[in-house]
RNA sequence: GCGCCCAUAGCUCAGUUGGAUAGAGCAACUGCCUUCUAAGCAGUCGGUCGGGGGUUCGAAUCCUCCUGGGCGCGCCA
């Protein structure tokens, strides 16, 4: 597939190198920040490059001279109309008419080949998202997690990643037997017994449920065993599955799966990634035996400094090592997500990237060193932090659920106001940003809630096909396009968006940023709408200008379809 | 005490990784429906990019020091 946009790329460098034979840049000249990119103000041109700017130094020439070089050269390219030097040096470029129109049948042919692209060239990537602890239903913030986690692995397959979605199930942890605990607390009390919840056991009313569902199954089997060794072994499989079952069906209601529900339970079942990464560790002498200080910043009473298993995250900068066994010998917290990760490397991954909560930084970031320490390479865990989901409802704090144990449910949040509404605001935001959704603009058909924005304008592209028929203009025939009509700057804005739009996806993916494609849509969407408003589509008197227009409309409508569809937001045909 | 994140228009936020006169939406005000959907468009108003210093052709962006906010900080989970 040959893009305008890459192709006039190709042309610059091409461009370039010939001024290096011709001796006017120096051989040894780099290249690698020339850019071509969409200048910020539209009357600046079509497209821009910074090239003159970058390489006047290395050229011992002004910035402005070096350009006035360069500039004949890329005009010898059929598809640039026009071109000049501008401000401290850049070149504006525009494009001609039949250039556009045939960049719109490119979309047209293919439009699955035209934004697909491959930075990623198949690598493989471990997305971990979501990943919360299977005890109860997925709370609002959690669902920010899942939408972020969800787009972006949309976005990494687009953009030539070979991906492969994750959850770890931890169920290994103390939390488990208080799960169990409260469960069977319930369960006795179905039987009329007594309520005796176990110490910070869960309330909500889902633990009923669960506890409904075991006696269904079970009758009174579990009355009489109160051993909770016993209760764990028999019941904890049962009572994590009915928590994955509420959380997969709250993630299904959105769109989002995964390849594997990674069960740590299990993992340990089966060997000790831990011995080997620790084995490794030890060998490059990042894991030795020794005592901690006691730490500062906090009073503790008769601390007792023993022999640990610890590794020198004081070569990284940190304060103190870190534990990878406590003192009875049991792999800590952080020792536990090393096996993990050492787990995610012998299945080949090459790189992982994983959503977390950004006051989990404390915890991850050791982690990240103990992975560079394992492998050499500084970025092979990747996090990607995202703040907090604040939710209000008119101002005011909304009302907790009772069922799901005094949290704000993402399900109840995504009954209330669509898949699609929660999706696009969570994606409205970078991740790193704290963020407020509030319910009752949420619904409002405002700019407050920008998706409607973008849908409609995907609807009026729609439209304008129904109203073509309606008037009995036929279908498009291309050869009879008139393209001098593709020259409003209303029209060349949408032009200029779908060239850059798999540009956009790369420099997205790369960055690890999929709010970007959320702003891209609603930038794409105002191109549009600004259009739509300023010109007339359909004309039956002239049906060359029509054509040239209809196609442009039909090549956006499958540019902003995929957009769309990497938000896994729908694309209504009417609003 | 230490580490990480943040500070941009009255409010909520972008800012293409160092580029041109710092941009949107909301709010306020002014216009545009006999015309492909007004859930829209065009415009006005609004800025010491928290502050000082540095790096260079060029800084909201990079370095440094302040100020002010948020999160985290046992061998717990």
């Amino acid at each position: 597939m040959e893009r305008l946009f890459d192709t006039l790329h190709a042309h610059l460098i091409n461009v370039l190198e010939n001024l290096k034979q011709a001796e006017v840049l120096p051989q040894e000249a780099d290249l690698s920040n020339v850019a071509l990119e969409q200048p910020k103000d539209e009357t600046h041109g079509d497209l821009a490059t910074n090239a003159a700017l970058v390489l006047a130094k290395q050229a011992k020439t002004n910035p402005r001279a070096l350009a006035e070089q360069i500039l004949p050269k890329l005009l010898e390219h059929k598809a640039i109309k026009s071109g000049d030097v501008a401000g401290p040096g850049f070149i504006n470029l525009r494009i001609t008419g039949d250039a556009w129109l045939s960049e719109a049948q490119l979309v047209l042919a293919d439009s699955e080949a035209y934004t697909k692209t491959d930075v990623g060239h198949g690598q493989k990537v471990m997305v971990e998202f979501v990943s919360i602890n299977p005890t109860g239903p997925i709370h609002i913030g959690h669902g920010r997690n899942a939408v972020l986690g969800d787009t972006l692995c949309r976005l990494l397959e687009k953009t030539g990643y070979n991906v492969y979605r994750e959850y770890l199930v931890n169920d290994a942890g103390n939390q488990i037997l208080t799960l169990v605990l409260s469960v069977h607390a319930r369960y006795l009390e179905l039987f009329g017994e007594k309520l005796e919840l176990p110490e910070d056991g869960y309330v909500g009313e889902y633990i009923i449920e669960i506890a409904q569902a075991l006696k269904d199954k079970d009758g009174n089997k579990w009355l009489t065993v109160i051993c909770p060794d016993e209760l764990l072994s028999e019941l904890r499989e049962f009572c994590v599955n009915a928590c994955m079952d509420l959380t997969k069906g709250d993630l299904d209601e959105l769109g989002i799966w995964f390849d594997r529900y990674h069960s740590e339970w299990e993992m340990h079942q089966q060997g000790d990634p831990l011995a080997k990464a620790v084995k490794a560790l030890r060998e490059k002498e990042y894991v030795y035996e020794g005592k901690l200080e006691a730490p500062k910043g906090k009073d503790i009473k008769d601390y007792q400094p023993v022999d640990l298993t610890l590794f020198k995250a004081t070569e990284y900068g940190a304060e103190q090592d870190k534990p990878i066994y406590n003192r009875r010998g049991n792999a800590t917290y952080f020792g536990q997500d090393i096996a993990y990760h050492q787990h995610k490397l012998d299945r080949g991954f090459e790189r992982l990237i994983t959503v977390i909560g950004a006051d989990q930084q404390g915890n991850f970031t050791p982690l990240k060193w103990a992975l560079e320490a394992l492998t050499g390479y500084k970025d092979v865990l990747h996090p990607f932090y995202y703040a907090h989901v604040k939710t209000l409802r008119d101002g005011q704090p909304v009302k907790l659920s009772k069922r799901a144990g005094n949290i704000i449910a993402l399900s109840d949040v995504v009954r209330e106001v669509g898949g699609d509404v929660y999706r696009f605001h969570m994606l409205t935001r970078k991740g790193d940003t704290p963020l407020t959704f509030d319910l009752a603009k949420a619904v409002e058909k405002s700019m407050d809630n920008p998706v409607f924005y973008v849908q409609y304008a995907y609807a009026r592209m729609a439209a304008v096909f129904r109203q073509q028929e309606e008037m009995g203009i036929p279908s498009v025939d291309a050869s009879q396009a008139d393209t001098s009509v593709l020259n409003s700057q209303q029209a060349i804005n949408v032009l200029r968006h779908i060239i850059l739009y798999p540009q956009m996806l790369e420099k997205a993916s790369v960055a690890v940023e999929p709010h970007r494609i959320a702003f891209y849509a609603m930038d794409f969407a105002a191109a549009f709408h600004s259009w739509y408003n300023a010109e007339k589509f359909l004309d039956a008197e002239n049906l060359p200008a029509t054509y040239a227009r209809l196609l442009v409309v039909q090549a956006a409508q499958l540019v902003l379809k995929d957009v769309l569809a990497v938000m896994h937001v729908t694309a209504p045909e009417k609003m």
